[in-house]
DNA sequence: CTGAAAGCGCTTACAG
DNA sequence: CTGAAAGCGCTTACAG
């Protein structure tokens, strides 16, 4: 192996303890004495070896970021987030990718009890909120996402019905008559789904508008296309969506397009979640952004509290903050540059 | 702390050896003793502690994968196929994002002498090859991207001057007379830039077409769109286009649209990367599709050998396939589904 | 086939 | 302010 506390001990003929309080920046180490230290360690080139701290002090400096996928652009966005937020606390991040499967997140979460991560930050699909308070007695658990509400675990996400009736609304303030939801599906109570349905449904009542909606399998550009071709085919189609995520509405917006319609002049399109794609395309997408930054931070700050306070009080259930973010989809082209 | 090997043995009436043995799988335990000490485990809920086990082997068990950032699509889909190419290996892999920033760079390579990880995957931006081999001793590396070729790590990449050559020969193929590489930087011989510029350049000339490029700083969509504006300013504008990846492809379509021209019928355009965008955009683009499964597996196991073996002998520089996926944005709609 | 013991490199009471 | 020693939980020669 490489030079150990030791090894630098006998060079600045010290204890082990003396290099390891140099090295800890303790404090009470007369000048000369750290002089000698740390003239040794620098000769020898010394690096701590991580796997011995971490057996000695019980834990691996590693946390655990589990989603069902990294691709999809909100997941990758939120990651670096995480990534960056982790590291102010001297966490580095492993990205567990789940496929939405039981048993991935089973395996997941036993990680902790591995000694191989600390804790996990998972945004649980398949798992549910009772399987999960029977397995996580002493792991440090935070949840992200939709999927579990005021479960046995702490958990951070946006307001979901607030911000569904904030794009609603704004969609009925156009003038839409016929605004309808894309992304419905037949998910628990306190799905995705479910709460952005139920902020579209408030908003719709209120205006006294009709309820229309294409439900579709996932939250892809295909199932946009899709569900946005069956809304186009009926008799009365909309002329405004809301999509229960941007990769919908992008979908959505390429069949609309392709039909030789225009975006918004016929169809006005919302989405969620503010991903970069929505930025540049054609036309540009209003969205509802949620602060990922924010939400990243309040994980990882959560999951800070459980490792060092042990079990610490009961689940919290944070709400991070969002934004509607009003683009072309919506408004049309405001001032775009026109090249040449 | 939790269940040690001690602990069961106690339970199983035997020594620390006989379970670890058990728990490694080793041969040669007789049927009576395995099963005591199985019980026992099972009894116990019994967890090997992975940070004692890694200092005693001299491993983490955990490798990083450095990469600029990790939203871009390409990097986020490449970063999917290493995670699962690393599982194989029993490996878990952290994410580092570089920024591409030269300390950064540094500070993960130096991971693995702070027993952190065993090893590095890096797509390196901002260091160089002579101080990569002043600084790469003992650690197991390995490079992915353009910007080092014959460096002092084995390396993977595909092979970009063909590829290049290929999109351009397709697109002159296609009868264009006028084709444009967009994403000409300033960068070494070595970089992306440089080599998708000679294969462009050997492909034109092979046509007797004129060669006409447009540079940009980085490679966004942003950045493809204004290259785009400034390519179609110009007084005989491109009848193709060449984007050296697909995120400047995307972006220049935004602008082909916006400005009332047709994709392909008035410039046809293709990209490199195959990202999941570029199959949903209102044209979908036509790019060079890396084999990022082979890529991911291929450094994989390049960092294996590396780890395994000790310094193992030269560098090597691997190629990984890539396939031209011709879609409507050269060659038009072909069996689009339209919607009503 | 199984056991007793050493040691990986670190931190931390406990003395002095 | 500094040192000698124990111990985190594991694996591995070395015996028997």
């Amino acid at each position: 192996m490489g030079v150990s506390l030791r090894d630098v001990a006998l060079l600045a003929g010290v204890s082990v303890k003396t290099v390891s309080n140099v090295v800890n920046g303790y404090a009470h180490v007369s000048a000369a004495t750290r002089a000698k230290v740390e003239y040794a360690l620098s000769q020898l080139d010394y690096r701590p070896n991580l796997s011995a701290r971490n057996l000695r002090l019980g834990r691996t400096g590693v946390i655990a970021l589990a989603l069902p996928e990294l691709d999809p652009p909100y997941f990758a966005e939120l990651s670096r987030f995480v990534i960056h937020a982790a590291a102010g606390h001297r966490w580095i991040v492993v990205i567990e990718q789940t496929d939405g499967s039981l048993e991935r997140e089973r395996q997941v979460l036993d990680g902790v009890r591995d000694h191989r991560v600390d804790g996990v930050i998972l945004s649980p699909v398949a798992i549910g909120a009772e399987e999960l308070a029977a397995r996580i007695d002493d792991t440090a658990l935070v949840l992200l996402g939709e999927r579990i509400y005021d479960g046995p675990a702490d958990h951070v996400a946006i307001d979901n019905v607030r911000a569904a009736r904030e794009v609603t609304e704004h969609l009925a303030g156009l003038g839409r008559r016929r605004v309808a939801a894309l992304g419905v599906q037949d998910d628990p109570a306190t799905g995705t789904a479910a709460l952005r349905l139920a902020g579209y449904a408030e908003a719709v009542a209120a205006h006294g508008l009709p309820r229309l909606t294409a439900a579709v399998e996932r939250y892809s550009r295909a199932e946009g296309a899709a569900a946005m071709a069956r809304l186009l085919a009926e008799p009365e189609p909309p002329d405004a969506v809301f999509c229960f995520n941007d990769l919908l509405a992008l979908g959505a917006m390429r069949t609309v397009l392709s039909s030789g319609l225009r975006v918004p002049e016929d169809v006005a399109l919302a989405g969620v979640d503010d991903i970069e794609d929505g930025r540049f395309s054609t036309p540009t997408l209003t969205t509802v952004a949620p602060d990922k930054a924010e939400l990243a931070r309040t994980a990882v700050e959560l999951l800070r509290r459980r490792v060092d306070g042990g079990p610490g009080g009961p689940p919290r259930e944070v709400r991070a903050s969002h934004r509607l973010v009003v683009r072309e989809s919506t408004v049309g082209p405001a001032q775009t540059p026109s090249p040449a």
